[in-house]
DNA sequence: TTGTATGCGTTATCAA
DNA sequence: TTGATAACGCATACAA
């Protein structure tokens, strides 16, 4: 163990409560006094005790992240964006892995929420926040965020894509296309169920009626979108819309077997994959930003457990090229 | 805040020793008085504190890993092992993404190892481990994992990838290929330099002068394979060596281009990979394996902090085909 | 401007 | 087999 704010009063020959008070800034402090209490605890290289700490104000400094695909790049940018928010403030980030489980999901909100952690940022794999309810204590600071729960009333971050979705297929049509095939996430979350409500909306406005064997959907089981997208092509479709980043990049091998003979939408969920769709155009989600926004959301909530509730939209945009 | 140890004593009629030996299991217990005892917590839906049971045991049931590239699946694969075998000792897992930065690796570790976690994992982007020293407490439990440092002196967890590489390489040599091409990862890692090494034994075992026309490096600079698979295929290759999933996932679209007319041998960091690479010669890595052995080794140094060190190595396997 | 003393909710020692 | 009580290291109300 290590030194302790008595170690330090003694060296600077002040009482523990100046230390605190250095340390928090919770109360003036002459400044020679301080500068000696500084001096004390570089020279002992001490650190308040984070456990004895959070007895005393009930507060962990610590955030959970509750992601369903920690390999998915789109996440991993998230993770970073929340983290690097959350550190200004000098809170930690506790991200866990619930594979697309809502059960695993509850389970880790179970013990996550008494005592591991002041609040929780869930990108979650259940339908309905009902789901959720009896895993989270009364009142505990929660922030929902890319995926939208049916009757949610908690704190959400959510991007809006219709309009650039809308555009993309438009554009599309437009250039002649009348067989856009579109490969989209799981059926059950509220992003892919909008992203396909947009593709719909923008080709029956252009007189075509949708096609089922134009639409493929990932599923828990079947990940893998290569053969769908094989599919598609033998289907006749000369355009294609990925719904997401992976997706688009595990096809690129189907793609590449023919190349130039489909003109490509896919989601850009981090600016990272951006090299690898050269020549396609993309949608561009701000997925940074909806962490970062997250991530002081939550930051808000824990503060003023009683405000109202807030619902932050973030917007997509269409590129084409 | 919900129930207390108090709360609970008092509803079951016994003493909070009684209650906290129920719990712990830290000391005989009248059957008839422990049943009593657990029907009370169960009722009051009580959960002990743990910021109190830390500061008083010293103990966080926390472990910290230290990723270096969070999206890429190989790590994403050790995080879960890693949790499942932690959870079993209830512990739990805080992941951090280092970036492939040795600076953001030593200020993660100067503020985790200060009394968040009990203990830590690395997946180091150092080179030596020297580097680290000043950031971590004397004598505080790690086990390094995956890459080696030099002046290794902690626990670790590695795989010996040697034997798999040099048989794949034979295997194409004795196929007929004298120019196999290469793209390896960061060229300071242990793992890089281990698999460049078995490389170039086998090829010069074979009686042929490696050429560095052959051989690339992903950097942190550039981690885009893209490039340099096609000037690889310009160089005239006819067979390719991968060094980990993400670089051959990456490389499949220039790999398209010419279905058929390369041999491939791709490491295969995650079984979910396995899918992608149908037709391809891979090697095996125990990926999960390695990290259920980093999470029983970091369990078993934070009990034994002064056991003798130990040095745990798998081995990958080739598979052709 | 600073110091004293109490208590946060546990675990564990000592006593019964 | 069980209970009373003293720490653990800190923040903070109250005193000076």
């Amino acid at each position: 163990m290590g030194a302790k704010i008595t170690d330090v009063a003694a060296l600077a020959g002040v009482s523990i409560a100046t230390v605190s008070h250095v340390i928090n800034g919770s109360r003036p402090v002459r400044k020679e006094t301080a500068d000696r209490v500084q001096r004390a605890i570089r020279e002992l290289n001490y650190t308040p005790n984070s456990s004895a700490r959070s007895l005393k104000t009930g507060n962990k400094r610590m955030i959970g992240f509750l992601v369903p695909d920690i390999s998915n790049l789109f996440f991993a940018t998230m993770i970073d964006s929340i983290e690097r928010e959350i550190a200004k403030k000098g809170y930690h980030l506790m991200v866990v892995n619930t594979c697309e489980s809502g059960e695993k999901e509850q389970s880790v909100l179970q013990s996550l929420c008494t005592g591991i952690v002041d609040g929780v940022i869930i990108a979650s794999s259940v339908g309905d926040s009902q789901e959720l309810s009896d895993y989270l204590p009364k009142n505990f600071p929660v922030v929902f965020v890319d995926r939208r729960l049916k009757n949610n009333c908690a704190d959400l971050v959510e991007t809006v894509s219709y309009r650039a979705i809308y555009e993309s297929v438009e554009y599309l049509l437009q250039k002649g296309h009348e067989k856009i095939g579109c490969i989209f996430g799981l059926p059950h979350l509220s992003t892919t169920q909008n992203r396909y409500d947009a593709y719909f909306r923008a080709v029956s406005d252009h007189g075509l009626s949708p096609d089922k064997a134009l639409v493929r959907n990932l599923s828990i089981e079947n990940s893998n979108p290569v053969p769908l997208c094989e599919e598609l092509i033998e289907n006749g479709c000369t355009a294609l819309f990925f719904g997401n980043s992976r997706t688009c990049m595990q096809s690129l091998c189907v793609l590449n077997h023919y190349p130039d003979r489909y003109e490509v939408v896919t989601f850009l969920d981090s600016p990272e994959y951006r090299e690898l769709f050269r020549g396609m155009h993309v949608i561009e989600q701000p997925t940074g930003t909806m962490g970062a926004m997250a991530g002081e959301q939550i930051l808000k909530r824990i503060a003023h457990p009683d405000a109202p509730t807030r619902e932050i939209l973030l917007y997509s945009v269409f590129h084409e090229n």
